[in-house]
Order: C-alpha cells, then sequence, then structure tokens
DNA sequence: ATTTATACTATCCTTTTTGACCGTTATTGC
DNA sequence: GCAATAACGGTCAAAAAGGATAGTATAAAT
C-alpha cells in the first residue's frame, strides 16, 4: 500500500508537514519576529513597541501582539484598571526559548546588511 | 527637528525596518524554510522536492524555487536541453550562510513538538 | 471646558500569498 | 499510436495578511 497521508506535526490546532514551518508557522509573518526581538531586552508597553517600530499600524501590531499571546510566546501584564491603561508586554518562559533562535535571525539580517548594502 | 522618517535596511530593493524582518522578508512565508531545509543535506531535482513536501501545489513550489534562486540562496542547474528536462536544486555559497539558522528554525520546531504535542 | 494620553477595537479596503486545475514540450517505453 | 515523464507556466479564485482611518473609555493636565 503507498501512504497516502503525509505524517504531519500539530501545534495548537493547526497541521505544518515539518518541523521548520511550524516555527515559522508561529514567529512568521512580518512583525512576529520584529516585535519579540525587541522584547528580549525588557518589557515594553504598547506605544514603547510603536516607537521602536514606527511603520507598523496600530491595527496589526495589536492583532500581532493577540496572536503571540495566544501562542504561549509573551505576556500582558495590565496595571490599571480604568483608561488611560498601563499595560506591559514581556517573553514568557516558552518565549524565552526563542531568544537564541530570534537572535539569530537579527544577527544574519545584520551580516546580509553589512556585506551587501554598505 | 523631530525623527519623521525611520532609518531602513535596503536589500535588493526592498525595505525592511529592522534586521529581523530582513531576514524574514528573505526566508518568510509558508515554505522557503522548508525547500532550504532539505536542501541542507544535499541537491534535490524538482519532482524529489515535491516528493519531500507532497502538501506543497507544482505552482506555489516553482515560485518559491524562483524566488529562493532570485535573492542569490539556490542555484538551479539544467542537465538537459529537451524535454523531459533534468533540474537540479541546490545551495550556493550565500544560501549556505543560512544553514544554521535554518537547522535552529528546525530544531525549535522540533522541541515543541516534543515538548507540546506528544 | 478642552485637550492629551493610553491602549486598544471596528470597518473597510488593498495587497500578497497560496491553491486548484489544466496546458506545454519532447523523449522514452509499451 | 498512446501514455508516461520532467519541469514547469498560465489562469482564475480563495484565503491570509496588512494598511488607512476613525472611534472608544477615562483620567490627568491645561
Amino acid at each position: 500500500m503507498e501512504n497516502s497521508e503525509p505524517k504531519m506535526l500539530n501545534f495548537r490546532g493547526k497541521e505544518y508537514p515539518c518541523c521548520a514551518s511550524l516555527t515559522m508557522g508561529i514567529i512568521g509573518g512580518k512583525w512576529k519576529t520584529v516585535i519579540l526581538y525587541h522584547l528580549i531586552e525588557k518589557k515594553l508597553r504598547y506605544n514603547e513597541l510603536r516607537k521602536e517600530m514606527p511603520t507598523v499600524t496600530e491595527r496589526t501590531l495589536s492583532l500581532q501582539l493577540k496572536a503571540l499571546e495566544e501562542d504561549g510566546l509573551i505576556k500582558r501584564k495590565v496595571y490599571t484598571s480604568k483608561p488611560p491603561l498601563k499595560v506591559e508586554y514581556s517573553l514568557t518562559d516558552f518565549g524565552k526559548t526563542l531568544i537564541p533562535l530570534i537572535q539569530s535571525i537579527a544577527d544574519w539580517g545584520d551580516s546580509v546588511v553589512e556585506k551587501y548594502s554598505k
């Protein structure tokens, strides 16, 4: 009998054909690694993130933050109950397991800039 | 004076706000890292890649291969001049600089599978 | 009393990515 | 003569991602 069904990996309800695509499903997209990269160093508030990433729109930023939170990579801590809110975002322990990877991603991008666009 | 224009990084005509997003612009997307991952070990022909990645469509695979080639990460070597063609894909030297990163991406995905979906 | 500030959310729309499906070329095997 | 094969490309459509813009609640500052 032929193997007709390729064995899939599963994480949080989504199927991935390969361990590499699983990772990319979680940190892929235009902004997630940028957010994670900025959170490596320290906790940041929503508007602080916006200042670090001036080209992202508010809507996209909050969608991405929510997705990262749902995947358990970041945590959202609220300090006030009424507006104006104070909210801080930081990496969870699970999110911290990504630090070496995020750092490598940033470093490779850096090295490309050094070599090809100076 | 306020700084109104965020300093952008540039690679192959595209602008990125951050070294991490530059990397993701090059290897991001649903399939690119999977292709690169399979090419780490050895050169592969088009149909061999298809067998390794049974859930990608032919069109998408060829689009992604072309994009990777245009970014200089893989090279396409044609062995015959008339159909049926023999074509082999392999990493360029530039593409090989990504091997540790691709490996880390795959390893992190693996570790997630180990911990959370066994 | 009005403005400013925070951290969003809601609509609506455009762009990008991915998929389904079929066609092409020339050679080899039946 | 017909099907199979390799490596695609073309067209159309759906889905996913991202952007523009405006609005919300409440408190402190002016």
